[in-house]
RNA sequence: GAUCCAGUAGCUCAGGGGUAGAGCAUUUGACUUUUAAUCAAAGGGUCGUAGGUUCAAAUCCUACCUGGAUCACCA
């Protein structure tokens, strides 16, 4: 398929194409006065007043054809929708010879007036009809079937998911209601932006090329600069520049961007990824939450128009204010443990009461994160912000106030996933840089996910960041969640796939 | 990374040791309001790849590739 090996079909378009030149039809114009839509011409019809649709000019993708001797209907789909086109080879005796040649996947445009056909679809009759582009591959287009009740019934539809992921074009021509996930994707993002923009603070680009890589646990990508000759990571995370930004004297600033995390794939995870961060200078996590939920809310109303959100056969609740929980009160609530101080003995004890699989040698962290996992996690369907983190967990995160070894930090879950991460950001630097090098130690030993010592980023903190809390949120699943898409593949155009072995 | 399932025509699928099948799509012919258009005829395949067993493999065996699901890992 890769190769140029044609198939019968397709080495008929190619001589079709040569025959349409040789009569003198360009296969490839430049350009189209496209002045309707298909969703325009069918949503402003009139039986009463057919001549305001008296001059129509459409163009789009023939996606199918009926031929009947002397006469032909067929189907174009443009970005709005599909429409049905008349034409008659007595009112266009030339070119009716040329639409023979034409095949399902040809760009026309058309240019007539619109009418009702005897079966009552709304048609446009063609005055004048030009090729824009001869289709040259084979689209696989199912037919389409209106029921008795109105409902379209799709018949053998393109489903193979490996195509339809490597060939997301060839998805998004034939299963045309994917586009509806990537419209309300794209909505989201402009709300998200909007509601900050509102807000004062300032939209930034840091860097995607890192000569460090922080601001999560997770293995980067490393790539090569050749005229600096150095090895360069691109980034997992947006926190750490941010942060200097904010060292600099804004007091608002957020990014929205891809960050890579080399790490495996499934449903929920994909190599490139899309990450929204913010940092709002003298506010701590639990005005965050306020504002967490805030968007939530605001943004479920603006795209979804409910606050009521199908997800996986549940009804999530995205009204505000959302549960707020201590995560040891959560251990107590799920587990009937109190696993807050204990001892890794303790904490070993218990993980087999609970029959969590644990190996020898495990650390506490390991330990309560598998715990939390297990018990916890999925009874975390409503929005949750599970808040007070214990601080071996949370590098970045400012110490509690009040609670000792706890970070004032929260997450917020959603049908047993993570969907939000912040913290009263850590500005001690001495705090930090202790922090930082106890990760590298853990590095030292093995653990391939702890952060490295960032210099310069301990060097800003010493500068001095006021107060600030900080906000991560995976834009992913979060059209995931108000889209209904239970795969991380569905709301992105092109999910990472292994590469195809060209032969 | 582990396990299970799948890969046959452009698409959706059947077939499960003995000449490769169907519907749609395509081609030819008929048809000037059809809409899963209809009617008649025709063409189209290295059965994911590579080995093996066998007189004979799409079919059985092994390995590999790709995808999906579940689990593990992972924010």
């Amino acid at each position: 398929m890769l190769e140029n090996t044609k198939n019968d079909q397709e080495m008929r378009r190619i001589e079709e194409l040569e025959l349409l030149e040789k009569a003198g039809v360009q296969p490839f114009p430049y350009n189209f006065d496209k002045i309707h839509t298909c969703k325009f011409i069918i949503d402003n019809f009139s039986d009463d007043n057919p001549e305001i649709l008296s001059e129509v000019a459409i163009a789009g993708r023939i996606s199918s054809i009926r031929r009947m001797g002397k006469a032909s209907f067929c189907h174009i789909n443009d970005e709005t929708g599909k429409l049905q086109i008349y034409i008659k080879r007595d009112d266009l005796p030339d070119f009716y010879e040329h639409f023979k040649m034409l095949d399902i996947g040809d760009i026309i445009g058309v240019k007539g007036y619109a009418f009702r056909t005897k079966t009552g679809e709304v048609s446009v009759h063609t005055r004048q009809m030009q090729l824009l582009c001869k289709s040259l591959a084979i689209l696989p287009i199912p037919k389409e079937e209106i029921d008795e009740n109105g409902n379209k019934i799709i018949h053998d539809a393109f489903e193979d998911k490996e195509l339809r992921y490597r060939r997301r074009y060839l998805d998004l021509i034939v299963n045309s209601q994917i586009k509806e996930v990537f419209i309300k994707r794209a909505k989201i993002i402009s709300n998200m932006r909007k509601y900050f923009d509102d807000k004062g603070w300032l939209e930034v680009e840091t860097p995607i090329l890192q000569p460090l890589y922080g601001g999560a646990s997770a293995r980067p990508f490393i790539t090569h600069h050749n005229a600096l000759d150095v090895d360069q990571y691109l980034r997992i995370a947006l926190e750490l520049y941010l942060k200097r930004l904010i060292v600099g004297g804004f007091e608002g600033v957020y990014e929205i961007g891809k960050v890579f995390r080399n790490e495996g794939m499934d449903k929920k995870h994909n190599p490139e990824f899309s990450l929204m961060e913010i940092y709002v200078a003298y506010k701590d996590y639990f005005w965050m939450m306020e504002m967490v939920e805030d968007l939530y809310s605001h943004l479920a109303l603006s795209v979804c128009n409910t606050t009521d959100i199908e997800f996986d056969g549940k009804v999530i609740n995205l009204q505000k204010p959302f549960r707020r929980a201590k995560m040891f009160d959560l251990y107590k609530e799920y587990t009937g443990y109190d696993l807050k101080g204990r001892t890794n003995a303790e904490l070993i004890d218990i993980a087999h009461k609970l029959k969590v699989e644990i190996e020898p040698g495990t650390t506490n962290m390991k330990i309560l994160d598998e715990i939390f996992g297990s018990f916890v996690e999925p009874n975390l369907i409503q929005p949750t912000f599970v808040m007070d983190y214990p601080i071996e967990m949370s590098p970045l995160a400012k110490i509690h106030r009040s609670d000792e070894g706890l970070v004032e930090r929260f997450e917020l879950f959603i049908n047993g996933a993570e969907m939000a991460n912040a913290f009263s950001e850590l500005n001690d630097s001495r705090d930090q840089r202790a922090r930082l090098e106890e990760q590298a130690r853990n590095r030292a030993a093995g653990d391939e996910e702890a952060m490295v010592v960032d210099e310069d980023f301990l060097y800003a903190l010493e500068v001095g960041m006021p107060p600030t809390s900080g906000l991560g949120i995976g834009i992913d699943r979060l059209v995931m969640l108000l889209t209904g898409q239970t795969s991380i593949r569905d709301v992105l155009f092109f999910p990472q796939m292994k590469p195809e072995i060209s032969r």
